[in-house]
DNA sequence: AGCACGCCGACT
DNA sequence: GTCGGCGTGCTC
């Protein structure tokens, strides 16, 4: 429309190639291009692709012929201008190719899907065959005779064979049939069948009052017009009529199918379709709660400033009311027309806050959870472009729904490292990802924590960001009582039992007598512990990676945490033949066994990977917490995450040591997070809870900073640290992972990239490279070279640019070519 | 990333 | 002799 004249388009495409691929517009497509616009292209000889525009202009390329545009898919684009700057802009920031940013961004349901198919060929006259077919591929013509169309699903079944390539191709080559590509979009909508009373007779009182006496004796089709009509009062109002019932609903209570079916035939009624909304409507329940004092002084703070800064840091311990003042912001966002997009770490999403959220603004409020199905995702995706959706809460992907107007970003828990993608590219971190979408609106950010990030913070301090405390815990709930359980002294006076000191066992049993209840943390993500031989030492490696099996005891199997490699358990040690096979280390699963042994009469649960892997085992433990059918549960860091129940009394951190020793220059900030995080589960009513750490460390610094609650004594002295060594938040760190199956080609290609990015004119410092922790995955030899920037924005761009083209031109040298490099900006 | 082309082992 | 293994080269 717009764009009349350019005759050549950059179209995005998802593959990970580092630049757009330029296309021919044809004469007839011209009208409808737009930036944004979905479209179909040939990509390669056989691939059918859907990709955005990026651009249009009229530069033909010089090296090759451009392919032309087949088709454009949306006449408002799915992808708006913003976004698609947002694209660029996280492609170069985090080092990857756009198309990998497309490939995150777009719900798949928005990209089609192409399949091959097989029709007969009009021209082939199979009477006068020039070529003699052989029985199989008779059979396929023969089916193509009732059928316009196969897919080579179709055909594999038919003849009962696995690959039908051969067979296929030999019927091209006779002309017998022709080979073609159909194109789907993968989106289907909802289609409910309704029924409804035919017009003529619904509004006329005495055409209605004859079928009933036509219907005597006929019970069955009689209920179901009476139930009709129950649902449905037409004598009130007849325009109910017309929006009918669903039909599934109407035939619920039992009544068949087939008595509906003669009242339709016979005209009664009549059945129609129309396309629903998979995510329900909802309206607001409630009205939002009073903001206490300090909420409000909050809310004011906030507003102040933002009119001068573009990020707000909300420092609130937990319980202290921040989901009030988030609702009130929102309020006023909404009001004022823009959008609003909260963002929440994936585990938070699945409990209280988002009911509480929904119960306020009910359906004109999205969710977009990783547990969405494709076409519940283009749903919301659309609800936004459309507007039926002004406020989005979502997981990290939800940064790139197609928002044109936010106001307001909010980032709750923005300390949480599950907002950092690992794998695969982007590997975007979305809180900062956030604060520049919001910047790209003209929107302001709200980062909220009880711990804030050490970055966050630093930044406020620097008055980057505004800064708002909040002091109050909301009620009359008080800060948790900190003991630290020595393990090292218990284990001397032989007081340990089953891994457990005596201190934790008395609080426990203490909270059980009260009939109170307790958490136990471990951060071991959801593992148990390892197996060793007693007598030689040995412990299972998988064979794909340098790394130790875990030993699940549910499966009776040692499986690699890396690859998914798993071996039964052997029933002596293959390395010495000794049948002294022990578990060692602590997993939740193991935990939960000692202290069903301690406390044979309390009930117990475990909530962590392996007990919350399918859609409603998180939700079922959570009930039955809630509930009080269980008195322990152990979990890991999910129970961190939305528990909010008054009968928790005492939390236990089952080893404290294992959150101290991360080989990380973030380990001291997680811990102090981690700990204040779970001891923030006790106690928050009326009772002070009580939070025991088992250390062999009590004196460690960490630990009298958490119980004090001196966040800021402890931030300063760790950044003094990292001041001194060079870390974030005074550098910025790349890290770049060489990978290759052979040893010594990884070694040199990493040594070849070291030599390269020394070159760079920069301030930076470039370590390594170093065999990873991890040096071998999958089979692949991994090192890793980490380089400290200057956290000038210039510094980095130019070291990234340059990265690029080095990294390109490695890639291109022929001894390197099966060498990956992955880069990690901003890694965590 | 896919997908085709291309050159060497174990099967009818 | 062929089927098919995965090395490597390309995609507008």
């Amino acid at each position: 429309m717009m764009e009349s004249g350019k005759n050549f388009a950059d179209i995005i495409l998802p593959v990970p190639i580092p630049r757009m691929f330029t296309y021919k517009i044809p004469k007839n497509l011209a009208s409808e291009i737009q930036i944004g616009a979905r479209v179909i292209v040939q990509f390669g000889r056989k691939k059918i692709l859907t990709g955005i525009i990026g651009k249009v202009h009229n530069k033909p390329p010089q090296a090759y012929d451009a392919k032309p545009i087949l088709e454009v898919l949306d006449d408002q684009p799915s992808v708006n201008p913003l976004q698609i700057r947002f694209w660029v802009w996280m492609a170069s920031y985090y080092c990857c190719h756009i198309g990998e940013v497309m490939h995150a961004a777009l719900p798949s349901g928005l990209r089609l899907s192409s399949e091959s198919k097989v029709q007969a060929n009009p021209n082939f006259d199979r009477e006068n065959a020039a070529y003699p077919m052989d029985e199989r591929e008779d059979k396929i013509l023969d089916a193509l005779e009732n059928q316009a169309e196969l897919s080579y699903e179709d055909c594999e079944k038919i003849l009962g064979v696995k690959t039908i390539h051969p067979i296929l191709k030999s019927l091209v080559a006779k002309e017998a049939v022709l080979i073609f590509e159909k194109v789907q979009e993968k989106y289907s909508p909802k289609i409910e069948t309704r029924v409804r009373i035919k017009a003529e007779i619904a509004s006329d009182k005495n055409a209605l009052e004859a079928v009933f006496d036509g219907l005597a004796g006929k019970a069955k089709q009689e209920s179901i017009l009476l139930k009709y009509l129950r649902d449905v009062p037409v004598f009130k109002n007849i325009k109910l009529n017309e929006k009918g019932v669903d039909k599934a609903t109407l035939l619920e209570e039992g009544d068949s199918e087939s008595s509906l079916k003669t009242l339709i035939k016979n005209g009664v009624f009549e059945s129609f379709k129309v396309v629903v909304n998979r995510i329900e409507e909802m309206e607001p329940e409630k009205e939002p709660a009073k903001l206490s004092d300090s909420q409000e002084l909050a809310v004011g703070e906030i507003h102040k400033h933002f009119e001068e800064k573009q990020c707000v840091l909300l420092h609130g311990i937990t319980g202290s009311g921040k989901t009030e003042i988030y609702i009130r912001l929102i309020q006023e966002v909404l009001e004022s027309g823009s959008q609003v997009l909260m963002l929440l770490p994936e585990i938070a999403l699945t409990t209280q806050i988002v009911s509480r959220l929904q119960q306020v603004f009910g359906s004109k409020m999205g969710v977009y959870h990783s547990k969405y199905s494709d076409n519940e995702r283009v749903e919301v995706w659309n609800g936004v472009l459309s507007g039926r959706f002004s406020f989005v809460v979502g997981v990290r992907s939800s940064i790139f729904l197609p928002f044109d107007s936010l106001g307001l970003i909010i980032v709750d828990e923005e300390h949480e490292s599950s907002f950092k993608q690992f794998d695969p590219a982007p590997r975007f971190q979305a809180r900062d990802s956030a604060i520049m979408l919001a910047y790209f609106h003209q929107a302001k950010t709200l980062l909220g924590s009880a711990t804030p990030s050490f970055e966050s913070y630093f930044n406020a301090l620097q008055e980057k960001y505004g800064y708002v405390q909040l002091h109050q815990r909301y009620g009359e709930a008080q800060l948790p009582q900190y003991h630290l359980a020595n393990l090292s002294a218990d284990r001397k006076k032989n007081l340990l039992k089953l891994d457990s000191t005596r201190l934790m066992r008395e609080k426990i049993q203490d909270a059980l007598s009260k009939n109170e209840q307790v958490l136990i943390f471990q951060n071991r993500r959801g593992y148990s512990p390892y197996i060793q031989c007693e007598d030689c030492g040995w412990t299972g490696q998988c064979v794909q990676c340098d790394v130790s099996l875990t030993y699940h005891q549910f499966a009776e199997e040692m499986r690699c945490h890396y690859c998914g490699y798993k071996e039964k358990v052997p029933s002596s040690c293959p390395a010495c033949g000794s049948t002294q096979l022990s578990t060692m280390g602590m997993g939740t699963e193991r935990i939960e066994e000692s202290l069903s042994m301690l406390f044979p009469e309390a009930r117990m649960g475990r909530m962590d990977l392996d007990t919350t892997r399918n859609k409603y085992g998180y939700q079922r433990l959570l009930e039955e917490f809630g509930a009080g059918q269980i008195d322990i549960l152990v979990g890991t860091q999910m129970i961190t995450k939305g528990l909010d129940f008054g009968r928790v009394t005492v939390v236990g951190i089952w080893d404290g040591d294992r959150i101290l020793n991360f080989p990380d220059f973030r380990a001291g900030e997680r811990a102090y997070q981690q700990i204040t995080q779970v001891a923030g589960r006790a106690g928050r009513r009326a009772t002070q809870g009580e939070v025991i750490i088992q250390t062999r460390n009590p004196d460690n610094d960490i630990f009298e900073k958490v119980i004090k609650g001196d966040y800021y004594e402890f931030f300063r002295q760790e950044m003094m640290e990292r001041k001194k060594f060079y870390y974030p938040p005074y550098v910025k760190l790349v890290k770049i992972t060489t990978r290759h199956a052979d040893f010594k080609t990884t070694e040199k290609a990493a040594n070849a990239l070291h030599r390269e990015m020394a070159q760079i004119p920069v301030k930076k410092i470039v370590l390594g490279p170093e065999k990873a922790l991890i040096g071998r995955i999958k089979n692949q030899f991994q090192f890793e070279s980490l380089i400290k920037l200057d956290r000038s924005g210039s510094t980095q761009t130019s070291f990234k640019e340059r990265l690029a083209e080095i990294l390109e031109d490695l890639q291109s040298r022929p001894e390197f070519r099966s060498v990956r490099w992955i880069v990690d900006v901003d890694p965590s």
